[in-house]
DNA sequence: AACGACTCCGCAAACGTTTGCGTTAAAAAG
DNA sequence: CTTTTTAACGCAAACGTTTGCGGAGTCGTT
């Protein structure tokens, strides 16, 4: 019954004046005088008079809010940056919109039309693994809406980004696996095609150049999940004797190798250490804990969001895209705790 | 600089008619004619025009979109709660706002305010931890806004609500120690001032009752979280002994206490059988793999905007809250592998 | 020839605000 | 006692839509 919030001309009726005097009186207008100021205030506040945000974003072209594509929301590096991007909007004044494209380019692209459709005041976009065609987010640049990317980010299109740096982050690992006394270290490894799992190869085999050791192609084995882990483990177990340390593309795959070759009575880290990437709670739950390089997604989305509230509130001048890239850190657990000499 | 995303206005104004006219052009009216349709919908379709979601919204007081206001992202089971109400949303075409209230009052009755000021259509809602006081939801509720609790939903108020039965967990949990041959089972619990904290207790406490054994003061520690499972290690290994299964409140203490237990070369399931509640990936990941009760996240999501969908869309008559109470359902690992005759 | 019935379209109000400008009355200046 | 200033307020337009109503013009019927 209510039903009907309070507005100004609700209150400009009943108090005889007009809908204007009440709005500058709400807003300590030197026009009005102190009397009418007084008794619009008191009275606004008695019946918790509101401003309706759909009007004032009508009105001015500006709704507060800011839109979010995010492959995926269950997934611990997602949910983190989420987490930052929240602390900083909120912070600052603004709303997110979250939308989850579940990694399917079509509903991307009907999420960015949806963010459009209701003005917000910017975007901040992971790419969904399936995408590759970039239409509608230049759609979105066209039509002047600040974007920004965070850790999948397109090629070629001009834009503000946030990655990290998974060159060096595989660097990282490796070279620690390095100096403990791994010469001989397999790599489950992520879809070539795709830039995150190319890169974190890329620095794989540079760490491994830099000490003189030639890329190996039978220590590569492409799998980049739990389940191909099982479907691989006869392949992984044939090689355990021969290696001494693995590389895993990420937390969950490094994870699963472990439980495999626990379970085959090698010891970790004694017989072959292990290191994973991302450091979600995942690692220090496993057994033995993992070692890992540290993803830091809510470092990621505070510096996205702080990004794009830059592009939005300066937006006189033309502005010149940046790209932020963070180097992750490394987390030393019992996975590769220094077990030679 | 596009800067202006065109208008019925603007086309109205290019083509030589009235706004009234483009308006019922688009959407097939029927007084317009065949000819002036299809050079309206022609137009508009070469210009990209789509209407504007604000000024939409304004007009006929609904935005399609629905608010949610939940503890914390970055939390298995409540990502999981958001992908199960993004999906149904989604498929409905609605939107989703969501606001975190980092377990924090304050924050919680700014958000819900900020969703009542963008006028979302309903409002779905797990309480914060520090929640005691209710009159922003009363608030919300007078002002005729739907709303339906997930998981923590506040006593005494009249309102649709999806939550899990811990009770019948707690219960099916320990039934299932004690059918592995458990008799003297260790209850790690929550606080017995939060309903989900007293609830799982008493199904611990009554499955052994069931069974005719008293429940002993003794065989309960209040700890629910990793670090306090840490704090409480001495206490916990002197019972070691002692006890041969564990019930924890939360599967992360859980996998605390097995990590504890192991450390001191205490074999689990074959000393001690440990079960958990909850079911988040953290789960299979241990070492051994967690028994535990499946909490359902995605399930309850669904069940939750499934219901704030009917409340919105039926709004005629008044409205009967339910309840819909989901009952956990046992997942057996290795952590509760049969090990006593 | 006149009247009704259609067809097709435009006017204007409305949703809730904000704001430039004009208006009124009282106060200050001459 | 006029005139100008100033204080305090209201009108109306605007943001982009939708929609009830009315108005032209056309056609068909008597």
């Amino acid at each position: 019954m209510a039903s009907h919030q309070v507005t100004i001309k609700d209150i400009a009726k009943i108090l005889g004046i007009s809908a204007s005097t009440v709005s500058r009186a709400l807003k300590d207008h030197p026009d009005i005088s102190p009397k009418t100021k007084k008794m619009v205030q008191a009275f606004a506040a008695k019946v918790h008079y509101r401003p309706n945000a759909l009007a004032l974003n009508l009105r001015r072209s500006k709704t507060n809010t800011i839109g979010i594509i995010i492959p995926e929301i269950v997934h611990h590096f997602f949910s983190s940056v989420l987490a930052g991007i929240d602390k900083v909007a909120y912070a600052a004044g603004y709303n997110v919109m979250i939308c989850q494209s579940n990694e399917d380019y079509d509903r991307e692209v009907s999420d960015a039309q949806a963010l459009l459709d209701n003005r917000v005041d910017g975007i901040l976009m992971s790419l969904s693994k399936t995408t590759t065609n970039f239409d509608h987010i230049n759609g979105l640049i066209d039509n002047g809406v600040p974007v920004v990317f965070f850790d999948r980010a397109p090629e070629g299109i001009s834009a503000d980004r946030v990655v990290i740096d998974d060159y060096v982050g595989a660097k990282i690992a490796t070279h620690h696996l390095i100096s403990i006394g791994c010469k001989k270290i397999l790599h489950l490894a992520g879809p070539q095609h795709l830039a995150i799992g190319k890169r974190r190869k890329e620095g794989y085999e540079s760490a491994l150049n830099e000490i003189g050791i030639d890329f190996n192609p039978d220590y590569l084995i492409k799998c980049d999940t739990r389940d191909e882990v099982f479907a691989n483990a006869g392949k992984i177990l044939t090689m355990a004797n021969e290696i001494d340390g693995i590389f895993a593309v990420n937390d969950s795959t490094a994870i699963a190798a472990m439980q495999v070759l626990m379970k085959n009575g090698i010891k970790i880290p004694d017989h072959i250490a292990v290191i994973g990437f991302g450091d979600g709670p995942n690692a220090t739950i496993a057994y033995p804990p993992l070692s890992t390089v540290e993803q830091k997604g809510i470092e990621m989305g505070k510096e996205a969001i702080q990004l794009l509230i830059n592009q939005i509130e300066n937006e006189e001048e033309t502005y010149t895209p940046q790209t932020k890239v963070l180097t992750p850190v490394l987390r030393i657990r019992e996975s590769t705790a220094k077990f030679k000499d």
